[in-house]
DNA sequence: CCATAACGAGACGTGACCGTCTCATAGTTG
DNA sequence: CAACTATGAGACGGTCACGTCTCGTTATGG
């Protein structure tokens, strides 16, 4: 392999701020009162700059959602209820603060008018779920929890709540109510 | 009183097709996109009726939405768990077919920017919670369900799963698992 | 330190929608 | 039937964002 020169940093530079910028743009204006001329502003780059990286908005919102992504684990220390608990706790917390979050109701929006958005949305709802399926599995599987129990159902009842008192009921869910909501589900 | 005399009737009938048309707009191409053009071409209709009627698109929005309320009632034949269950199956065909439904996804993402919109959603919304959660009550009081569960808690767990599926996770809830979902929040 | 490449700024023509308006038409009331 | 009135159609000037472009500038790598 012939050393090859190092990309100009300016480059990538330019590119995360106008993906941050889009990113805001849409939390606060939404999806169609985005402008591509707005993100320009907002970022602080000229229009061109935005033109010469994606096709379009499309484009462009696709690789910002991207920078979104971010793993979530399921905490490792106490009981499964305890650990249940807590994973929900730091759902309700993101729910409220997150760029995600604040994003959210635009995304939702959006999902249906665009397939890449709701595979986004699809996909990333199905990874978080996924992490508290595993928990409750892993809870029927040692005994902590009923046998009887369908740990695909109880993870929606667990976290479909949250989500509905964000985006539908517009009241936060109290974060001292998860741990009842906890009882209720998994006892 | 003195008589007076009949209005037009095609004033009214003018609205209706505006506001029916004004929904299904919202429905298909979103708050953001919506237009009073193609709201007037819909409807077939001029777009100077429109301006006659309403100040412009929110106050169009604002009543087009008020002939979406319909009453909620629950059903009053059964045990407690039975109508419980009809009356989420009947939430959860709501969620796939209705008018309303249709809009849903929309009005998620315009009630951020849009208190009239958001003020809608949830006086709605606490509206048919409010009859899961007097079935609840009802429950609990004859002793039909467990003294220590809470009616709020438990219809929120209920109810939340059918949204979530619909506008986070885009995956139909299936009728056949809201028995297992009232199974398990209120045994 | 120079050649180069990416940049910001914004002008440009295009198209969409706004909200107002005029006007001939068609439906309504009395 | 006659007077009336709300209507459909669409022209109009204004605004705004689009996507392309041409600048002069600035930062970078060699």
């Amino acid at each position: 392999m012939r050393p090859v020169s190092e990309p100009d940093p300016r480059i990538e530079r330019s590119r995360d701020a106008i993906r941050q910028a889009a990113i805001e743009e849409l939390a606060e204006v939404g999806y169609g009162a985005m402008t591509i001329e707005s993100i320009a502003h907002r970022a602080g780059v000229g229009k061109a700059t935005i033109y010469r990286h994606w096709r379009g908005k499309l484009d462009l919102l696709a690789s910002a959602l991207e920078t979104l992504r971010e793993d979530v684990v399921a905490p490792s220390d106490g009981t499964i209820r305890e650990r249940v608990t807590t994973l929900l706790e730091r759902l309700a917390s993101h729910l409220s603060d997150s760029d995600l979050a604040a994003c959210l109701p635009a995304l939702v929006g959006a999902a249906r008018y665009d397939d890449a958005i709701r595979d986004f949305q699809r996909d990333f709802s199905r990874e978080r779920r996924q992490v508290l399926v595993d928990l409750i599995v892993e809870g029927v599987a040692t005994g902590e929890l009923d046998g009887g129990l369908d740990p695909v159902l109880a993870a929606d009842a667990l976290a479909g709540p949250l989500f509905y008192a964000r985006l539908v009921a517009h009241q936060p869910f109290p974060p001292e109510r998860v741990g009842r909501l906890v009882a209720l589900v998994l006892d």
